[in-house]
RNA sequence: GGCGACGUAGCUCAGUUGGUGAGAGCGCUCGACUCAUAAUCGAGAGGUCGACAGUUCGAAUCUGUCCGUCGCUACCA
């Protein structure tokens, strides 16, 4: 039975290089679960793009003397390097900045104005008379009232880390003049998320198999009462407001057009396949449709766009948001900007893609946070990814090479102990699938190396190398079992490492389906090369890659 | 301050709705093997499940208090 999934991937911010943790929360466990899904022959559509608005990225570019579009498209390229090299394997990866993303983003927000959803404010905010232009939080600096820091923003106090209103601020400047600026009424259109506030409790009581974490959060936020939220800000960057009444100088913000992106990415890969209504299948009837995304984002996607959803009409809510927590490192929360863990990029400068994959996806933060640092990676890929599954494949392959004539051979007649073994990596081949659909992707990868250990206890105790010697004939029986045995664990462990996967089909065949296949008798068996590279730690240390100081900031 | 969590073997983490003697990987000790990237396999040692009090026939698992850690509380997403 083929099912219609939609795997929506979280979009992320084109403002900086994304890290480890990016990666670990959203971006690797949505590739296994999308990975997994078409071996099984479910119609996958994983769909995600760079989030190119917004204010952090107009601050970035004002500071270096650039454009926001050069800071938005430097940092997409980028990211789409990232997933090229680390095999994250999208329908469609794109961007917010696209035509048509403010197509269906305008239908959105017009079908929820004319439902009643969306309204019209008026608020007061500071207006820099010079610039002609209303500040947002982050363009208003002042004294802090709590400490006394001269630099605050209007948002938060870097050095006290108070979060701020810029009418907190003592002495309020504008950081495009410096003059001092002025409170002024603006209006700006609304989402009365307190519409929905019923039927998305209602909605959540009925979700089974999500996470604890991502439940209790989204309850506490409806139990607190939801309130509506402006989408609209007084910016030059973003997506235009599609009615005119609000005058020039407004675009809708950021965080009610990303989460968009799911429906324009979506139907802009219907488009390139030359089918516009292709889409519908994983957004209307019985299509599940998971959300990969970090603990950050979670209301976002279990009240925000749920709510959006509602009030547009027709579409499916979330079947599910496995939300992750964070990867810490040495016990301090990533963030490139502070130098703490590793970007991805220097990641892949130090480390093999599958080898990050394995000890990320070895440590994903499913239930908790999770601690990890260069020297943990390094650990877990010799000590573990080397050791039993790279080890193994080598030691299977090299005997095949030496004692059966450099071919697969034929099964022979196996006795109960082969086929005990075969069925031990049948059973779990069917394990690891109900873990990974279940999105327990550490479980998975887990059963997937017991497997492999399985298979390298089965060579220790039939002890191919010694019956070569005695007896050939069981000796090719032997090393056939162990061939067709790794076959199914390298099928188990197909999406989370796809590099070292593929480079198994000369001799094992292409993969095409969840189900172990037989090597063909007679393909050749080259001498093998290892299938991953042991990491030399002391070197990576002492060339000063630690990943940053970890620890505790602020 | 408010909110959400977390504190389980040396390290990183699992422990569904409370109930056979508390688990895994790695590390450590001992043993087997030597085909394989000094890799593998087996056995073992090691924890009063942060502290205190309570509910219960019975709690790592529920309640309260305390200590410690983290995240959120943004016109970041």
């Amino acid at each position: 039975m083929s099912i219609p999934i939609l795997v929506a991937v979280a979009w992320p911010y084109a403002s900086g290089s994304r890290h480890l943790g990016h990666l670990a929360g959203a971006y690797l466990p949505a590739d296994v679960f999308a990975r997994y899904q078409r071996l099984a022959g479910n119609r996958v559509l994983m769909v995600s793009g760079s989030d190119v608005h917004g204010t952090p990225i107009t601050v970035r570019a004002d500071a270096e003397g650039v454009t926001p579009a050069e800071i938005a498209d430097r940092y997409h390229a980028e990211f789409v390097g990232d997933w090229e090299r680390l095999g994250i394997s999208w329908d469609l990866y794109t961007s917010t900045g696209t035509a048509n993303h403010a197509v269906v983003t305008h239908d959105l927000f017009l079908t929820l104005l004319q439902n009643g959803h969306i309204d019209k404010r008026t608020s007061e905010q500071y207006f820099d008379v010079d610039a002609a232009r209303f500040l947002p939080d982050r363009y208003i600096e002042g004294t802090c009232p709590h400490c006394g820091y001269t630099e605050a923003r209007g948002d938060q106090c870097e050095d006290c880390g108070r979060t701020l209103d810029p009418d907190e601020l003592v002495d309020p400047r504008s950081r495009i003049t410096g003059t001092v600026p002025e409170l002024r009424e603006t209006e700006h259109f609304f989402l009365r998320l307190s519409d929905f506030g019923e039927e998305l409790g209602g909605w959540l009581d009925t979700r089974e198999g999500w996470r604890r974490h991502v439940l209790n959060f989204s309850r506490g936020w409806i139990e607190e009462g939801l309130q509506d939220r402006a989408i609209t800000r007084d910016l030059e960057w973003g997506v235009d407001v599609p009615v005119d009444d609000l005058g020039p100088g407004k675009r809708i913000y950021v965080w009610f057009e990303a989460v968009i992106g799911y429906l324009s990415a979506s139907k802009e890969w219907a488009q390139r396949q030359g089918d516009p209504e292709a889409w519908r299948e994983w957004w209307e009837g019985d299509a599940r449709s998971v959300y990969f995304i970090g603990k950050d984002n979670i209301p976002f996607h279990t009240i925000i766009w749920p709510g959006m959803l509602l009030g547009y009409g027709g579409l499916n809510l979330p079947t599910d948001v496995p939300a992750n927590n964070y990867v810490t490192f040495k016990g301090g929360k990533a963030s490139a900007s502070r130098g703490v863990g590793l970007t991805i990029g220097e990641a892949l400068g130090l480390f093999e893609a599958d080898a990050i994959r394995y000890a990320l996806a070895a440590s994903l933060p499913e239930q908790s946070d999770t601690d990890i640092s260069v020297e943990e990676i390094g650990r877990r890929v010799n000590e573990e990814l080397v050791a039993t599954w790279g080890n193994l494949v080598n030691r299977v392959l090299s005997m095949v090479h030496s004692t059966c004539g450099a071919e697969v051979p034929g099964p022979g007649s196996r006795t109960g102990d082969d086929l005990a073994l075969l069925d031990r990596i049948d059973e779990a081949l069917v394990r690891v699938g109900g873990q990974i659909d279940r999105v327990e992707l550490r479980a998975g990868l887990r059963t997937g190396m017991e497997a492999a250990a399985a298979v390298n206890a089965y060579l220790n105790a039939t002890e191919p190398w010694r019956l070569a010697k005695v007896d050939p004939e069981r000796a090719s029986v032997v090393l056939g079992t162990a061939l067709a045995a790794v076959s199914g664990v390298r099928l188990a462990l197909a999406p989370y490492l796809p590099f070292s996967s593929s480079a198994l089909d000369d001799v094992l065949g292409e993969l095409h389906a969840w189900r172990r296949i037989e090597p063909e008798p007679g393909t050749p068996v080259p001498k093998p090369t290892p299938l991953f590279l042991k990491v030399n730690l002391e070197e990576l240390l002492a060339d000063g890659a630690d990943g940053g100081r970890g620890g505790t900031v602020g």
